[in-house]
DNA sequence: ACCTGAACACCGTTCAAGT
DNA sequence: ACCTGAACACCGTTCAAGT
């Protein structure tokens, strides 16, 4: 059944889940569900953990700073396969997270951070990658046909509601070829300003 | 209308906020509010946009990376205040938000940032302070109020839902003492990391 | 132009009743 | 032990009807 709720998000999203479509696909009404399960905060508390099981362990004998860097790129993957996933509250936080939340803190610890940054470096970087995982992932372009059916021009679509704005419009125009930019992906540009800076607090290793 | 909204969101929070309700409390009929507004999607774009329009605009003559600075943290106020309308994705994209996106686009250029490195940068500090904030207001610790009334041990609350998570269980034991650890506020610690690593991208000022 | 009541198509969840 | 139908308390939204 977690298997049916899982592939019944991946097609309809978490708002698209219900009790009632779940046990259509299922076979079952609705209300049998909860011979099984204490309510709906429990299959999306399960689903979730479940998208963070398939993350898989850190490599203990790899630096601090690729333990973090290839986690954190693989949890962002997990995520753009499953969107409705990339959530910081959930209904519950399982074993699978608190898993991951464990690995992250241990390489922070073994790779010699102090405590206090430790302690924030792991808030920072979770927000970073469920941030801009959703961002990244709910992101629709504005619809820049106009009433007459012709594409309308970033710039003048930008004016229509907020005025000028030249340096937004100039922005719009280079979605798309933003891989062309020469500095990869945006994850990973970002995630490399944290884990570098990171890095700068590592005592005994200055620079 | 969109001042009624807005209390009553800031009361019983964004999941809370219903036609019904907001028609109840202004004193007509739920279906009344449909002669002035497209539908919910509208007023919630409305309110979320009435929240960004809170933060002032950046001083142009302060150093790219003060108004950026500054922008961040006076969003992130303004997020703490009304933490409904920290979302990546409100149903519409208002002029208020707009004109904050043109403000930070523009202090990266005229910082002299490489349009590559501004591009990026624009939305990786969007994910880290609407993220950042997200996860920080919403977060509610877990009970530790064992079945017998007493208070549980992180280390033992941390086990029976993961196992062995020692350096979890270290980790919960530093909340509500971290403002101690000499770092200031986590949300300025990650912000300085980033902000940090963009001053490194601006040609001519290496270090 | 603005408001209203009834209705429609949905929700999660409870509960007594069945097997 | 598991399933069911009816019901409750909610949603957003449409639409014909009123003033």
């Amino acid at each position: 059944m977690l298997q049916a709720a899982l592939e019944l998000t991946d097609e309809v999203g978490l708002e698209g889940l219900s009790m009632r479509k779940l046990g259509q696909r299922l076979g079952v009404e609705a209300m049998s569900l909860y011979n099984h399960v204490d309510g709906k905060d429990d299959v999306v508390g399960a689903i979730v953990d479940a998208v963070w099981s398939l993350v898989p362990a850190p490599d203990p004998s790899a630096s601090w700073r690729e333990q973090l860097r290839s986690s954190a790129i693989d949890l962002h993957h997990a995520f753009v396969r499953h969107p409705w996933a990339c959530v910081f509250f959930p209904p519950s936080v399982g074993p699978a997270r608190l898993r991951a939340m464990e690995s992250m803190l241990r390489a922070l610890h073994d790779g010699g951070l102090p405590a206090a940054v430790a302690y924030h470096a792991h808030h920072v970087i979770d927000a970073y990658v469920i941030g801009f995982t959703h961002q990244m992932s709910g992101y629709v372009p504005p619809d820049l046909t106009g009433p007459d059916g012709k594409e309308l021009d970033p710039k003048v679509y930008v004016q229509s509601i907020g005025g000028e704005l030249p340096h937004l419009a100039e922005h719009i125009d280079l979605h798309g070829v933003e891989e062309s930019l020469g500095l990869g992906s945006g994850f990973e540009f970002g995630l490399d300003l944290v884990l570098d800076g990171l890095a700068r607090h590592v005592p005994g290793e200055p620079r």
